[in-house]
DNA sequence: ACACTTTGTTCATACACTAGACAAACAAAG
DNA sequence: CTTTGTTTGTCTAGTGTATGAACAAAGTGT
């Protein structure tokens, strides 16, 4: 059933490149020497690998560096800019979209906002955000090395996208549409499947490898890095922890089962409860998140209380993630996280019962990247892809 | 930090052996000619590792097979009694232990039932056990290659006991004790890991890569298989699922905080509903799982209902653990597998609520191995820590 | 009896890594 | 300024493993 690979001289020199390179990449003004030393590599092999390296112009040489004692040793540094890599991040109410450099630098960036869009016209605004995108890249050697969509809604295993309830798709094939029209590696992933990878590779998970990341918006997906690399489970729909039964007798969700956790903890949640509690906004009656937030920092006890509550139950669910995977590191982002200083404490308050084993070296830390994590993510799928096929491979 | 293999054709080679045994174990009457075709590899490389595999005993050849128009080709087979393992699952009123070939086969078994045993009188009994196993051991060319041990509790990566509420230990050094006492490999393993593993290589789960074995005796515990591996978590306290919240305002539990799932599905959940209504049973007044099946048999319309409860509630979790990990598989083992008649249309009637999409493929099983899961489990492990460290790297 | 197939071994070749030799570049001591 | 010793980086010979082809052995079918 599943493909075994055979193992021959060219996988050990693949494996060897690869393992040069991320060394290049890890720790990036770094010496032939260093990377001999740190990796067990014998010398000779590593100048072989970095002239190659050198040669496909993923690397370059800077000038020489400090002397131990003898002559003094050429910097290696990685070439970041040899290609550029763009990310969408598609919501139920915006669409962001950005250009980084195969490190996540972010070169440009276009946020647009809408409601009730049609396919058709979501669609048309991707295009122009694309198109817009692709006219600011810089020349580099490798060009645009790939699109990343990530979308609030579940992704099979081929990519095409089954459901996203709140844009009202269903069984969506964007990545063909997308490689036809532009002829590039496209990627297809869930919002917060996305937002954990971006948070691994260039966020507050760099140094993790159990991470879960919550995104917490309309709705709440979950996104696993296990053992260093993301879980998809079986079909790729993984993390649906939003709908994680808390309260067995709980109110009834659309999904069919009780007392969800997205019921009680997202912003959707947050708005409800507002809403019953007929609380008022500065922005006469335009009851959002942000409205809210500004009406708790104003002192407003009634809003406090209100995320008072919500941090309660992200802390419940929370601390069954906790207890089911042990993880280094949950970050929560995606909207809500901009309510931090609203919700810390009840959450932490919560969630601190858990088992004390499982405390130790965990840390439950807000997005860095805030909104930006899964734009990130998604252009940093396709800079794997793009390493893995054209460089280790070559 | 972490270490950096150095791919070499040393590796190769170990990676290659380790391919064509996995094949001749996995079908084992086999051909040198099918092990070249099926893993890609040179027939003149399978027969130089065939070789070698054949002087370490730990394959064997047999007569001729069929002839498909030529020259009638070796059979080639796994000799599976080259060594023995040891498995011992130590519950919380009783002790099972097996000697298994490599193969899982038991050859030999012995379980006593016991309560409320000191520490040092448990591991009496377990020298006892393991002293009897071994003295069972039939002579092959490699021994007995290990010895595992199954623990209701949680264990470090270092593996140690940290805590075994159910046994009352804490901060236990059994590794050290038994290693010096045999001087053999010895492995300690959580009971639900344990068993996951167990259904994994030999029972329910052996075509599976994402399994979730829920381990539902006294308490519940839940073994993580994920793409085919054991998934242990930061510190290796994953699946401590027994303690997720499903009900935020349900009772207190010993862990800290209120409404945990075992708490409603768990053995001692039947018990305590048991007592609440009063039921006695046929054992007068001895009230048990056994006696309780054995009533609902009987027709007893309230011990019935005791058990679609108890499988509500089972549902209840298991769709939370299929919307966390969208597996292939759930298993259901241990004690309460036992009562898989009374629990089934309950169970199913819940989890069937579950999106859709996470059905496809999908199947729930009660446990094939019953009570014997967790012991053929740690007596695996002991079984490829042998393979890795005596054959592949030789 | 003969042609054709399949099996399994052997041998020359290719390829990647390693160890060590070597030259270039540099620092520090005399 | 020269000498000595060190570090850097390349190059070469040697080693180990997989591959492909040749070949012998053992079959089948006509």
């Amino acid at each position: 059933m599943e493909v075994n690979k055979t193992w021959n001289q060219h996988v050990v020199k693949q494996e060897n490149k690869a393992l040069v390179l991320r060394k290049i990449i890890e720790s990036s003004p770094i010496t032939r020497p260093m990377i001999a030393n740190e990796t067990g590599l014998n010398k000779g092999t590593v100048s072989s690998l970095v002239n190659q390296l050198l040669e496909e112009k993923i690397i370059y040489e800077s000038g020489p560096g400090e002397s131990s004692g003898g002559r003094r040793p050429v910097m290696l540094l990685y070439n970041q800019v040899a290609g550029y890599s763009i990310g969408i991040d598609i919501g139920v109410n915006y669409m962001l979209g950005i250009i980084t450099d195969l490190q996540g630098n972010i070169h440009h960036e276009e946020l647009i906002k809408f409601s009730n869009l049609s396919f058709e016209e979501i669609t048309g605004k991707l295009f122009g955000i694309i198109d817009l995108l692709l006219s600011t890249a810089p020349s580099s050697p490798y060009g645009i090395i790939g699109i990343g969509i990530g979308v609030p809604g579940v992704v099979d295993r081929s990519e095409e996208i089954l459901l996203a309830p709140n844009l009202g798709w269903r069984n969506i094939k964007l990545k063909e549409i997308l490689e036809e029209k532009y002829n590039l590696p496209i990627t297809i992933e869930n919002e917060a499947n996305a937002g954990a990878y971006g948070e691994k590779m260039f966020g507050a998970g760099k140094d993790f490898n159990n991470i879960i990341y919550v995104s917490d918006g309309i709705g709440i997906g979950v996104g696993l890095i296990l053992n260093g690399e993301l879980y998809r489970g079986n079909n790729g729909f993984s993390g649906e922890l939003g709908h994680m039964t808390i309260e067995v007798n709980g109110d009834k969700c659309r999904c069919g089962n009780n007392g969800c956790w997205e019921l009680y903890a997202s912003e959707q949640a947050l708005l409800k409860n507002a809403e019953r509690l007929e609380i008022i906004t500065a922005q006469d009656g335009e009851l959002s998140l942000e409205s809210l937030i500004e009406l708790a920092n104003s002192g407003d006890i009634e809003a406090i209380r209100l995320f008072e509550d919500l941090g309660h139950y992200l802390g419940v669910g929370i601390n069954n993630i906790i207890n089911t995977f042990n993880p280094q590191q949950v970050i929560i982002g995606n909207r809500i996280a901009t309510a931090k200083k609203w919700l810390t404490e009840a959450l932490l308050n919560r969630s601190n019962q858990t088992l004390s084993f499982n405390q130790k070296g965990l840390q439950i830390d807000f997005s860095e990247l805030s909104t930006h994590s899964t734009a990130l993510g998604v252009a940093a799928f396709s800079v794997d892809n793009f390493l893995v096929k054209e460089i280790f491979s070559l």
